[in-house]
DNA sequence: TCGAACCCTGACACCGGTGTCATAATGTCG
DNA sequence: CGACATTATGACACCGGTGTCAGGGTTCGA
C-alpha cells in the first residue's frame, strides 16, 4: 500500500502496519523498542513511521495500559514567582519523558482537601502526583496518597526519614548563612519574621536563623520573633511591631522576600533609610526582591531544579513499576540542593 | 450480583451494568443523559453508580469519541502574576465542564513555534486551545489552526473582526482614563513608555494616552514617548532616559507596571519624591503595584474572568461541534469586558 | 384489528493501541 | 543429526467506553 492512497486518512497503527507489510503488533514493538524485531523489519517499520508522519495516540495507548501519562503539580502557595518556577521545571522534565502536566491549585486547610484530591485521581487518572509546599509534608495527605497505591514525589519536603521520593533545598543552611552575614557585619540587634506554619520551610528557616545567634553567641531574643505567614500583608503587620521596638533592632530577617519587602516599605514610609539605619534580608530571591530599592538581600533557591529532579524521578518510578510487576519501591531517593546566598543593597554595616 | 461480591475490584462500566442488571449500552445512555431510557430503568442505574461509586473512565471515554478533555493554555508571558491569574481563571472554567488544563507555555519568536504547536497537538490530542498574549494576535498561528480545524479561543486580542471567539478588555479605554487622570491633576508633560512590540495591548495603550492628550488639547510631545518591552530592565533603561530629560516631565505614564516600579526605582535613587516630584502610573495591577512605596497606580482588568470566559465558550464550541456535524460554526463571539482604574499614591498634582 | 411509528433495549463492532500465546524459523548442543 | 532453546512474527482478545442497528413492545390512526 502506497502513501497517497490512504489519501489523508487518519494514520494509525494500522496503516502503518499495511505500509510497511507486518502485523500491528509488530508496529508495536518497534514503537516501544521491544526486543524480538529482527533489523530489517525494524527498519521497514520506522522507514514507516517518517514516511506517513505517523503518531502514536497517547489516549488508546493509554487505555490499553492504564495509564494516562499525566502527571498533576499541586500547590497552594501565595508567590506567584515560586507557582510559575515550579511548574517551569515540572514541565521541562515532563516534556522529557513525554508526560503531560496537569496543574492544581487547592486548599491545605479543609475536610475537603481529600476529597478534592480523590476526585482528581477518579477523573483524570493521574499517573502521579507532585507534592509541593504547603502539601509536601501534609501527613494526611501522604498516607493517604501511599494507602491508595499513587506514586508521588515531594518538593521542599522537610521530613527525609521514609522511602518516598524527595528533593528539598536546604533551608535551613541558608538562613544560617543569612543571619551569619549579618552578625558579620556587626548586627546583634536582628529581628525575625516567621512564615506560615502550615509551611515546613517556616520551622527550617527560624531553625537556621536560630543556630546562626547561637554559633556567634548572641542570646536570642524572643521579643525581636514575630508570627508571619508568607503574605505581604503578615509583613507589613509584622513591620508595624518590630520598627516600634525600643531599642529598635538593627536588622530584620524576614522568612520571605514579600514580608521582606513590606519591612522596606513601612521602613521607607517611617523615613529610616535603608540599610543605614536597618537592614533589610529576605528569602527565595523573588522577582520583588531585585525590582524595589534598595535590592534585596536574600537566599536564592534552585526551585526550578528542584521540581525538575523530583517528576523526573517520579516518571522513572512510574516507568518502573510499570514493567516491573514486583512492589519494591526502588529504593528512597532523597536529594538535597544548595541555596545561594544573593547581597544586595538592603544589607550593610549597622551606624552605630 | 451484588456489591461486596465484586470484592473492590476496578469498577467499570461492566460491573455497574452486571450490577444494575442492563446492559453497558443502557449505562452508557444514562451517563450521557441520552433519551430513551425508561424513568425506572435510569433510576436502577444511578442507584448502581452511587452504590458501586462508580466514575466512568475519561481515556476509554477519549478513545471512543475522538476527544481528550483536554484544553491547553499558550502563553509567552514575563508576568508571573498575569499567567497566574490566567491559569486560574482557564481552571476555573475547565473544572466547571469536567475538562483538565494542559500549561503550554513556548516562545512566540522563532521558526519552531509552528512545529512546536504542531507537535503538542499531535502528542497531546487536545481538544481546542486558548491563546493569550503574545499568541493571540499571531496570524500565522491562527491561520495555521483554522487550517489544521483545531478549536481556539483569544485572549486580550486586538482583532475583534472574525470569526472566532475573543475575550478582551478595553485596554484603550483604560489608557485613556489613566492618561486623563493625570491631565486632570495637572500634568502637561507626560512620559509614555510602550509596551512590547509583539503585544497588541501595547498599541492600544498608546492609543489611549494620544487619545487622551488630543481630548485634552494637549499636543503630543514624541520626547516624551519611550520604547519598552514590558520587562523591569526595560523600564529601567527608559526611566534613566526620561528622567534625565530637559524640562523633566512632570509624569510617567509606563504601560505595565514592572516598568513603573522600575521608574519609581529609579527615581528614588535619583533622590526624586513621588509623587511630589515626579507623578508614575503603571497597568495591569500586578502585585508589585501594591508592594512598593509608595503604591501604583493603575489599571485593574478582569483577567481570570476574560480566561474564564473565553475557556468556557471553546468547550461550548468544542461540545457543539462534537454534536452536530454540520459545520455551521455557530456564529462568532466577542466579548470586550471594562478595566478598572485604581488610584495609589503614586500619583499627584504636579507641585510647581 | 392491523400496520406504521415510536420507544426501549441489547448485541456487536469499533476507537487505537497493548498483552498473551501459538507458531514458524533459526540457532545450539550433546 | 535429532532434541531443545531461542528468536521473530502474527492472530486474537482486551482495555472501557461509544456508535450502529436490529428486534420486541407500545401506542396510535385507519
Amino acid at each position: 500500500m502506497r502513501k497517497d492512497q490512504l489519501n489523508m486518512k487518519k494514520i494509525t497503527i494500522n496503516s502503518v502496519a499495511a505500509y510497511a507489510g507486518v502485523s500491528k503488533k509488530t508496529v508495536s514493538r518497534v514503537l516501544n523498542n521491544e526486543p524480538n524485531v529482527s533489523d530489517t523489519t525494524r527498519e521497514k517499520v520506522l522507514k514507516a513511521f517518517k514516511e506517513l508522519d505517523y503518531t502514536p495516540n497517547p489516549i488508546a495507548r493509554g487505555l490499553a495500559r492504564n495509564r494516562s501519562f499525566i502527571i498533576a503539580c499541586l500547590y497552594d502557595n501565595p508567590s506567584k514567582s515560586y507557582i510559575t518556577r515550579l511548574q517551569s521545571g515540572a514541565l521541562a522534565a515532563c516534556h522529557e519523558h513525554g508526560f503531560n502536566l496537569l496543574i492544581h491549585p487547592c486548599e491545605l486547610r479543609g475536610e475537603a482537601l481529600l476529597e478534592n484530591i480523590e476526585q482528581l485521581l477518579q477523573t483524570s487518572r493521574l499517573d502521579g502526583l507532585v507534592l509541593t509546599p504547603p502539601f509536601s509534608d501534609h501527613a494526611d495527605l501522604v498516607a493517604f496518597l501511599r494507602r491508595k497505591n499513587v506514586p508521588f514525589a515531594r518538593v521542599a519536603s522537610v521530613k527525609l526519614d521514609d522511602e518516598s521520593i524527595s528533593v528539598r533545598s536546604n533551608d535551613e543552611q541558608g538562613a544560617y548563612e543569612i543571619t551569619e552575614l549579618l552578625i558579620e557585619l556587626g548586627h546583634k540587634d536582628i529581628a525575625f519574621i516567621k512564615g506560615h506554619p502550615d509551611h515546613s520551610a517556616t520551622e527550617q528557616r527560624f531553625n537556621g536563623y536560630r543556630r546562626a545567634l547561637e554559633q556567634h553567641h548572641i542570646a536570642y531574643q524572643e521579643r525581636l520573633v514575630e508570627e508571619g505567614n508568607f503574605s505581604y500583608h503578615s509583613g507589613a503587620d509584622s513591620a508595624q511591631t518590630i520598627l516600634h521596638l525600643e531599642p529598635r533592632p538593627t536588622a530584620v530577617f524576614a522568612s520571605n522576600d514579600y514580608m521582606a519587602a513590606a519591612v522596606l516599605k513601612a521602613a521607607t514610609q517611617m523615613d529610616l533609610k535603608v540599610p543605614d539605619d536597618i537592614s533589610i534580608a529576605g528569602f527565595d530571591n523573588a522577582p520583588i526582591a531585585r525590582h524595589i530599592w534598595p535590592g534585596l538581600t536574600t537566599i536564592a533557591q534552585p526551585v526550578e531544579d528542584m521540581t525538575r529532579l523530583a517528576v523526573s524521578h517520579l516518571i522513572e518510578q512510574i516507568n518502573k513499576s510499570d514493567s516491573e510487576e514486583n512492589e519494591e519501591d526502588s529504593g528512597p531517593l532523597q536529594i538535597t540542593l544548595e541555596a545561594e546566598l544573593i547581597c544586595r543593597e538592603s544589607t550593610a554595616a549597622p551606624k552605630i
